[in-house]
DNA sequence: CACCGTTGTATCTATGTCGATACAACGGCG
DNA sequence: CGCCGTTGTATCGACATAGATACAACGGTG
């Protein structure tokens, strides 16, 4: 993490934690193990307990939360047992949603993402083309509004000129046998870059492929490093397509799947 | 928000926040405003009274901040104007990763997803293989590990059986023309699903195409409803394919972009 | 009817964070 | 040399959040 300015590919996206935000309420993992708990004790005092944590707290915690998300907790006092709490329906509906978001960022932790440098040729709505050092790339930017950015952030919105970086991440990114070249026509996925695998990182059961971008004909200069996009592939793939450093192949991936983030100046 | 455990096509992710962690220290979007104003205003002084802040407070989180991920802003007393503050290169760079992080949840947030309720049939590393009510898809799981859930929450590791969800991102899926198919040896997107275009909910530039599964020969039983998958389409490509409602399509996507998330019980 | 363990509700205290304020140290500049 | 605006550092009070504690209300059960 020397380099002034040149990120590459792979530029660890390093470790995060996510939130949903409601009504300026955040449900966060905290959150989501009281709900767990509630549901695995029967009961908010029980929950409390097993989590070591203040009853009339969690409590009132939960109380908040309903305020903004919806009834989460089904609560009786007084009957059998003295009375118990169960999980709603819409509250394991929330924790879901949570999970599936805490998987999403676990994805952008754990994927290796391809990071260009460029600068915008061409706005279109959400969509923009980049021109960058491997040609120019179309991709989404924006959405932020529904992220909470009005908060104190906000540094979004696009125009041409401006710098901005590429991110793709490696999960999205296809790996084609370069000779049996796909009709262009015939798909959504735009982007594309030919190349030559100029490494395999092997996992268990799931590899990232480094392709070197503009190394198509000749072997490259040596001295002039290609800059490389990565490709999540599994093991699979890898032996069906006979991928190996050298070999050419063609990579695709959607605009869609294409994010833009402006550059810090 | 209704149904008990059918979240179906186009569950919305909702409204998140996000934060980069280190050493325990998050960095979040209000970290990131202090950064960019300090940038602008040339010192941390300015910068605290540009966002109305204490300026004690604003110098002891950036040093907060300095002692978790390094040096971030140069500082300087004495001299020229009484002195001064820079944002150094490393903290350019954490506010790149920070605005790349955002870009990803900002898209989760805003792209549509596709909620598969299914069953563990294979657990291969990190890989599984999900039987759904449209056939067996093969997905990632896991990764958490990464984000911080060594935490309060932690619910994940996935075994034969498990009741999980499977998420397919819009951005994620691409529509080929059912006519010329591709080789499926020639490319590294495995999940496949033969369909009929349902809908296309039409956005400025981008599009969110629906598809029917399992509508490919007959039309559907009408009290049956297909389960439906959605892809995001550039409305070039829309039109490109030719896309409209009716239309047979298939449709793939990669395993690596495909996640699997235990179904809270 | 009394018992029981839970849900509600209220109050007090501890803790951590933030703003506000004050003052010393620094170093170029007039 | 003194001025200036900044960086450092320390302290105080306001505020929000958490735990701790106490007690009333509830409704099956024995």
């Amino acid at each position: 993490m020397g380099e002034p300015t040149e990120p590459g590919p792979d530029a660890a996206a390093g470790r995060g934690r996510a939130a949903l935000i409601e009504d300026d309420v955040e449900f966060d993992g905290r959150d989501a193990a009281l709900l767990r708990a509630v549901d695995a004790a029967g009961s908010v005092a029980g929950a409390a307990s097993a989590l070591g944590r203040s009853r009339a707290r969690a409590l009132s915690r939960i109380e908040a939360l309903e305020d903004a998300y919806g009834t989460l907790v089904e609560r009786r006092r007084g009957g059998e047992g003295g009375g118990g709490s169960r999980l709603a329906a819409s509250g394991r509906d929330l924790l879901d949603r949570y999970d599936r978001l805490q998987a999403v960022l676990a994805a952008t932790a754990a994927v290796p993402e391809t990071v260009l440098d460029g600068t915008v040729t061409a706005v279109d709505g959400e969509l923009a083309v980049v021109d960058t050092e491997v040609g120019e790339i179309s991709g989404l930017h924006g959405g932020s509004d529904a992220v909470g950015n009005d908060g104190p952030d906000r540094h979004s919105e696009i125009a041409t000129g401006d710098a901005v970086q590429v991110r793709i991440g490696a999960d999205a990114v296809t790996v084609n046998d370069a000779a049996s070249a796909v009709d262009p026509d015939a798909t959504s996925a735009r982007n594309r870059l030919d190349g030559r695998v100029s490494a395999v990182d092997p996992g268990e059961t799931v590899s990232t492929v480094r392709i070197a971008i503009g190394a198509a004909e000749a072997s490259s200069d040596a001295d002039d490093p290609d800059t490389e996009v990565a490709a999540l592939i599994t093991a699979e793939s890898i032996e069906r397509l006979g991928l190996a450093p050298g070999d050419p192949v063609s990579i695709r991936w959607k605009a869609t799947a294409t994010r833009l983030v402006a550059h810090a100046e």
